[in-house]
DNA sequence: AATAATTTTTAGATATGTCTAAAAATTATT
DNA sequence: AATAATTTTTAGACATATCTAAAAATTATT
């Protein structure tokens, strides 16, 4: 089992590591949690002992498989009661988050299975994210951005990538949800419309 | 705002206090938290700072009024959460307690408000114990035992004293729900049946 | 009322997770 | 390649929440 600090640097060295596919260095750790390198330094070695990450002293962190299966438990936590806050509870994309975050820590697999039926064993969070399957793995679909779309082409909106509270607003407004298509009826020069 | 520890210490003088009325002792807690009288009495002193109790040396704590309401939020809470499992996610009555002693510690306002609204407002919890409004007030209805009852008078289950699995168990196969009318159609003399 | 038994508190220790400041290793620059 | 700049680790300290063992206060007993 782990404690909610071990879970949440496991989460952290996960998201880093889709993004760089190398050895996530302890500095990149701390800037993503808002912590000192030293402290990452103590928590990296535990998390070694505990057979989640891979440490060479002056290398950075890697995760093994069961870390990695780990950490994408806790994404799926996250995902799935993000949906649930947004279908269930009437949350808005923008509000879900810091909720999400408190939860995804609540450890009973039967809740998580139980709510994952409830909603329909959802493949995407309202952010459009992939949710992680019992075994941790991930559909990746490709998504490419709007603004890449030229005049009458169109797609299905899976995501957003700006997702500050404005933009979630702008999108509303304009009755832009997940799973919906798009069609590109005129576009600006200088931006995307 | 409180830690996850104190939210237990309150919580569990809350529950001690509807027993006994007067000033618990730090035995008493401890007794009900598991833990040693020296914790309690760091504790104690540490909640009595947060003006959450009223803390006199050798003579016990109370809830102030603070306390009592921040106290009943948090049983709210649980048994919410409770109602939630039951209901949305098929638990049966003998498998939520654990998980709602994590979700009780969610912080999020509007998820609480939320979940009550997607309940409908529930008055009573899977066991019957009532579930307190926002303002901490309980709505106290009086319960009797189903073993005081005579032959072919009739009640409405509202809760169990009992709630040890094999119990729960026994009483689903005879299908005895909450809000079930129950009469009484024979009577073992020894016992009841 | 004095002593015995119990309860409660204090004092000091431990584990977790964090920090600062200094030392060590790595990477970049001239 | 040697020195400078940066990154990473170590060492020692601090806060929280807990514990054990001893001291102090309260309650019960004779």
């Amino acid at each position: 089992m782990f404690t909610l600090s071990e879970e949440n640097y496991l989460k952290a060295i996960y998201h880093l590591e889709s993004d760089s596919k190398k050895g996530i260095s302890t500095n990149a750790i701390a800037k993503s949690l808002e912590t000192k390198a030293s402290s990452v330094t103590d928590m990296v070695k535990k998390l070694s002992e505990k057979e989640v990450v891979l440490y060479i002293k002056y290398q950075g962190v890697t995760l093994t498989e069961f870390g990695k299966k780990t950490a994408a438990n806790i994404v799926r936590k996250h995902r799935l009661w993000e949906v649930f806050l947004v279908e269930k509870l009437n949350f808005s994309w923008d509000e879900v988050h810091d909720v999400a975050e408190q939860l995804e820590h609540i450890k009973s697999p039967k809740l998580i299975n139980q709510l994952d039926a409830l909603l329909g064993f959802p493949t995407h969070d309202p952010h459009g994210d992939p949710i992680p399957d019992k075994d941790g793995h991930v559909n990746t679909v490709d998504k490419i951005l709007l603004s890449t779309l030229n005049k009458n082409e169109s797609g299905v909106c899976v995501g957003v990538n700006d997702s500050s509270s404005e933009f979630l607003r702008f999108l509303d407004k304009k009755r832009i949800t997940l799973g919906k298509k798009i069609t590109v009826i005129e576009k600006e020069d200088f931006d995307d419309s």
